[in-house]
DNA sequence: TTCACGGAAGACTCCGTTGA
DNA sequence: TCAACGGAGTCTTCCGTGAA
C-alpha cells in the first residue's frame, strides 16, 4: 500500500494551540481518542495537502473563510460551517485571503468508520451548523480535556468525542429539515408490520395497505426508520426468534414456523445472518448457566 | 440441525415522463 | 423548472433441495 503523503503550509499566529497526542494503549484499542487537535488562526497562505492517513478530520469554521478539496469536489469554507472527512482519501483545505479561524481534530475509534460512512453517505464532506448547536462547545471541551492527560481525562474526551459524532451524524441533510419527525403512516407502517410479522408480507402488500406505490413507499420508510420494509420484517422476525429461543421450550423448527419463515434453513441462514451464531447455539448462550 | 448451492422472487437505482 | 411517479434493468435476498 503506498505510503502516507503530506504538503503543507503551517501559516498560523502564535496564540494559536496545537497538540500531538498519544493516548494510552486502553484508549488506543477501546475508545474513541484523539490524536492531534487544535484551535488555529490560519493565515492567507495556510494550506494542508495529505493523503493515505489513518484518521477521521473535523474542522469548524470560527471565522473567516476557507476552502476544502476533497472527492473530486472542491467545498468553500464560511463561519459556523463544519467538516469530516476521511484522511485516508485524499484532501486538500486552505486559508482565504482573509485568513480562517478554526478548532479541528484529527480523531479515531474502533467504530469510527461505519459512522463516518452514514455521514458520507448523507450529504458531501460539509454541514451548516444551527445557531445555538452543541458542536464548538464540545470540541472546546474535548481540547481541554486532552490538554491534562490522565486516563479520567481520556475517558472524558471518549465520550465527548462519541456525543460530537452523534451531533454530526444528526446533521445530515434530511436532519436538518423540520419535517424527519416520523411521518404518522411510516409509524403505522412499523406497527402493522410488527402485528403481521408472522404473516406473508410483501411491499406490493404494505404499499396498498398505505394507498401508495411501492417504489415511493419503500424510499420513504427507508428514510425514516433507517430500514427497507424487507430489512424490517426480518428484523422484528428474528427479535420474536430470540424471544422463544430464550424463554420457551419450542424447537427451532418451530419457532420458524411461529415467526412466519416456514423453511428452517432459510431461517437459520437469516438468523446466523445477523447474529453471527446459529438459533441452537444462540439458546445454549443464553440458557447456559451463569459463572 | 446445519450447510451449500441454484433458481426464483423481490428490492433498489436510474432515468424518462408527467403535471403543477 | 422541479418534484413526484413509475417502468426497466440490475442486483440482492429469499427459498427449496439435498447432503452431512
Amino acid at each position: 500500500m503506498p505510503a502516507y503523503r503530506e504538503n503543507a503550509n503551517h501559516a498560523w499566529t502564535e496564540d494559536s494551540v496545537r497538540l500531538i497526542l498519544t493516548p494510552s494503549p486502553f484508549s488506543r484499542e477501546s475508545l474513541y481518542h484523539a490524536q492531534e487537535i487544535g484551535r488555529f488562526v490560519a493565515l492567507p497562505g495556510y494550506f494542508t495537502e495529505r493523503e493515505r492517513l489513518s484518521s477521521y478530520l473535523i474542522v469548524y469554521t470560527i471565522a473567516g473563510g476557507g476552502k476544502l478539496v476533497y472527492g473530486g469536489e472542491t467545498h468553500s469554507l464560511g463561519p459556523g460551517q463544519i467538516f469530516l472527512i476521511d484522511c485516508m482519501e485524499y484532501q486538500y483545505y486552505a486559508a482565504s485571503d482573509e485568513g480562517w479561524e478554526i478548532a479541528w481534530a484529527h480523531v479515531s475509534g474502533p467504530a469510527l468508520g461505519g459512522q463516518y460512512g452514514f455521514y458520507a453517505t448523507r450529504g458531501g464532506p460539509v454541514r451548516t451548523l444551527a445557531a445555538g448547536s452543541r458542536i464548538p462547545a464540545l470540541l472546546e471541551e474535548l481540547l481541554a480535556y486532552c490538554e491534562t492527560r490522565c486516563l479520567r481525562n481520556e475517558l472524558l474526551a471518549s465520550a465527548t468525542i462519541s456525543i460530537l459524532l452523534t451531533e454530526l451524524m444528526l446533521l445530515n441533510t434530511e436532519a436538518d429539515r423540520a419535517d424527519t419527525a416520523l411521518p404518522g403512516f411510516v409509524a403505522e407502517a412499523m406497527r402493522y408490520i410488527e402485528r403481521h410479522a408472522c404473516e406473508r408480507l410483501t411491499l406490493d402488500r404494505l404499499a396498498g395497505e398505505f394507498a401508495m406505490s411501492k417504489y415511493p413507499f419503500a424510499k420513504a420508510f427507508k428514510q425514516y426508520s433507517g430500514f427497507s420494509p424487507g430489512e424490517y420484517i426480518i428484523n422484528t422476525r428474528i427479535s420474536r426468534a430470540k424471544e422463544l429461543l430464550k424463554y420457551s421450550e419450542h424447537t427451532v423448527v418451530e419457532i420458524a414456523g411461529i415467526v412466519g419463515i416456514d423453511n428452517v434453513s432459510h431461517f437459520i441462514n437469516l438468523f446466523r445472518a445477523r447474529e453471527k451464531q446459529t438459533p441452537l447455539a444462540y439458546r445454549k448462550t443464553w440458557k447456559s448457566p451463569r459463572a
